[in-house]
DNA sequence: TAGATTGTTAATCGATTAACAATC
DNA sequence: TAGATTGTTAATCGATTAACAATC
């Protein structure tokens, strides 16, 4: 709700945050000090007080921070302690896999349909989530208040789907295609851009051999 | 071979520029101004001009860039201008998607094989790679001089395999497991964490609305 | 030559780190 | 109370933007 004065950097952080805490509260470890958590994360102890005070005060002086308080405050934070409706768009290797990704529904987040233009796949079932035609996915948006959308078709026909995606009221694309979405001020978009990344790597291997 | 003096933020926004370019040149556009790619990419000019001289001058002052000049300077920085040979760890929905993923093999990477604990899938082919047995990666990567290894298996086993691969020469690792691996410095890990990535969009949805 | 646009230096802005008073 | 550690302000560092001289 209110303006986003916090960084995309901070951002970006949560996550792993989230990460290490549900390993500490795995191993039975009960609070923790920004130090401590430093060492294991190898980032400064400075920027994880820094990054947690953007959005409260946690911690206690002398003390240190409850784990499994600060995990669910982080889950707050991220809106993961919501569930999320999710479609997936390209019923192609890359869509079945999200589909079949059981950690997801972990996270709250619920796949509620597949959408495809191959006839061949219509009807067919991943993981629950059933195939449907394209032509259905504006009033199955509409019908089911689906949030997110997981693109995954190629780059071609990703403007399209988008525009109809957004007319029936989707929040977010998750963004596999390679392609800069334009999209209005109320829709947030996610890009995974994986080629992006084997070039990072390749980047990096090059300069160093 | 030069030290690492170049900042991480420069080296991810070169892959972008490289598919601006690529479409440049697909529409027929022969030079373009760092002022023209700035609107296009809705980033600065002056962006642009200090990233690219981090490399050379690739420009004509009152000319602007020669786009498939540039392009080709660019593929040369990310050492896409040569094959690179990856192995899959982990023939999963996600392995099965990235071995399939044709893109790949238009930049020069070229899946060798893939491997996985699972006696069903050994001896499948994936898109020409052939399934092999986890036993067999550590030989496989020292006789087919293997750069990269792309992880897709449960962090459980991650670590050990990575120790493996580095014994056996790997120089990149492309890591879809939700783990931090500890590589030595000559081996340059490329994260691609899912999860982390859609729970930021899960923040910047509930932060909007 | 005049106009355009780069390459590059200087100025600004933002993010990270250091330091320490507050306080459990 | 003494020790530990946070929350927060100040200092530093790095990245982005602006400006402009060089030059095609």
């Amino acid at each position: 709700m209110e303006e986003n004065e916090i960084s995309l950097a901070v951002i970006k952080r949560l996550p792993r945050y989230f990460r290490y805490l549900e390993e500490l509260i795995d191993s039975g470890v009960e609070r923790i000090s920004s130090g401590e958590l430093s060492r294991r994360m190898n980032v400064t102890a400075s920027q994880i007080r820094q990054d947690l005070n953007n959005f409260g005060g946690f911690g206690q002086q002398g003390y240190g921070y409850n784990v499994k308080y600060l995990h669910s405050e982080i889950a707050k934070i991220l809106g993961i302690d919501k569930i999320h409706s999710i479609i997936i768009v390209g019923a192609g290797n890359l869509g079945k896999a999200l589909a079949n990704y059981a950690n997801f529904e972990k996270r709250g987040f619920v796949v509620k349909a597949m959408f495809d233009t191959n006839e061949a796949l219509i009807g067919k079932e991943c993981r629950g989530a059933v195939i449907r035609p394209m032509s259905e996915m504006e009033a199955f948006i509409k019908d089911n208040n689906i949030e997110i959308l997981a693109l995954t078709i190629p780059k071609g026909s990703a403007t399209e789907v988008v525009q109809t995606a957004i007319k029936a009221g989707i929040k977010g694309i998750w963004n596999f295609a390679h392609i800069d979405l334009e999209v209005p001020d109320n829709v947030v978009v996610e890009n995974v851009h994986l080629s992006e990344s084997l070039m990072t790597l390749s980047y990096n291997i090059t300069r160093l051999h």
